[in-house]
DNA sequence: CTCAATTACTGTCATATTGACAGTAATGCT
DNA sequence: AGCATTACTGTCAATATGACAGTAATTGAG
């Protein structure tokens, strides 16, 4: 690592952001939280809430929670955060040299179509519609959205993450829907009860407590201590294309 | 995502640098590439191999392989190399506000102790040393170095990440020894053979190659086109507590 | 109050996978 | 030829999995 004074040439500063990828389940569908930019460039476009560091004192995890904070109202300390990773292209920003820290965010499903910002405008958005370039988005925010699923779509296999998804405490059918969501698919419901419960530490009762809804009252789980799923909850591969191995 | 220009405040100038967690089997331990620093700060401790973007042009990515070219003479289209995440905290460098963009990089066992760089000197050193604080890293890069062995346990167990360590053909046994020296743990032989030709894509036989070395010749295959493995290679557990769960 | 509708849960069984364990095969060396 | 060494092939009981159907507890309508 070079020094910073007395060499030849001057390192290239570089203004550092930090972009947020706030994924939710809203009524059975997995969304993700856009901000219409206000401000040039791509005004007027969809993109990830976030922002630049605000001082230099400042770390880019700190930054992630104020922005989180005053972009979705959300408390970092009550939901699932993890940074998904650094994006540093040289073109990415056309104002000049912008690299992206970029964290995802799991939030329960709120009621509220995102509270005040400063942004013109938020709005929860299918995840599908940003995957599909139906929703274009500025900057390289759409390949970020795309990571983002993808590592939260492999996480829920060996991870309690899905318990980010619902509140402080979920009954087991709303932890499958949970993953047939995020995953597109359908799982059998008696032998997710039989392989959730068989998991050391995933989930474990909350008390006596009783969700009554239409039909039978569902026991309620809250997340148990584990941080890793064993066995983990394979996802169902799409298709089977043919019969060789062996 | 304010603007750069027009605002009370000025967004803070940082420095972003490279950093490079190389690893690798050497004589069946677990070793990673650390570089003895020539200036300050931290001059004379030892520290990942890496260094500052060239010029506002370069990205992060390619700034990774060419300090891997620089440091460590590897050529990067022939191992594996992947971003580990992003460093941030402020005061990680006294030298002011420093970003770093860590990368993991998995090279086969080099017979050579590292080629000619412009670091004062170059070593493979035990991952455990440097794990277990016995040999003190520069920065934060001991945490990353445990970020990088992390990944890497877990991946080994999803990923055909195993076969980077390896050369371009290999042994089964040769496969297995990566698992137990990157797990640090025992495998059966015999179920090692079935799960590993199980996992379809996993490996392919090479030709009719063979390797002489005292007993009898080995098979050779190398990496097939899997990106993932199904069913994963499950890493065996430490220890098991107790008997309750249900 | 009965009955249908709704949601929550409990079992069963054939098959596939796993973990634990031992023997056979092909080479180099003396 | 025989031994050491490394590479591979099988077996079997226990367990996990996937596919399927029935029972339990509530609400609401008549």
């Amino acid at each position: 690592m070079p020094e910073i004074e007395e060499d030849p040439w001057e390192p290239p500063l570089v203004l550092v952001a930090v972009d947020l990828v706030i994924l939710t389940l809203r009524a059975s569908t997995f969304h993700v939280l856009l901000i219409e930019r206000g401000i040039e460039p791509y005004q007027g476009s969809w993109a990830l809430p976030g922002g630049f560091l605000n001082n230099a004192g400042e770390g880019v995890f700190e930054a992630a929670l104020r922005e989180l904070k005053e972009e979705a109202d959300l408390d970092g300390t009550r939901l699932h955060i993890e940074q998904l990773g650094a994006y540093g292209e040289p073109e990415r920003d056309p104002r000049g040299r912008v690299l992206s820290v970029a964290y995802l965010a799991i939030a329960p499903g709120l009621p509220e179509p995102v509270a005040g910002t400063d942004a013109s405008g938020a709005a929860w958005t299918p995840v599908e519609q940003v995957l599909s370039g139906r929703a274009p988005l500025a900057f390289d925010h759409q390949l970020i959205v795309a990571d983002a699923v993808e590592r939260a779509r492999t996480k829920l296999e060996h991870s309690p993450l899905a318990t980010a998804f619902c509140g402080e405490t979920f009954t087991i059918a709303e932890l499958r829907r949970v993953y047939e969501t995020v995953w597109g698919a359908e799982l059998d419901e008696r032998n997710f009860y039989r392989k959730v419960q068989r998991v050391p530490g995933f989930i474990e009762p909350a008390g006596t407590d009783r969700r009554a809804g239409k039909g039978r009252p569902a026991r309620t789980f809250r997340a148990g201590p584990a941080e890793v799923l064993h066995p983990p909850l394979t996802r169902p591969e799409p298709h089977r294309e043919s019969e060789e191995e062996r």
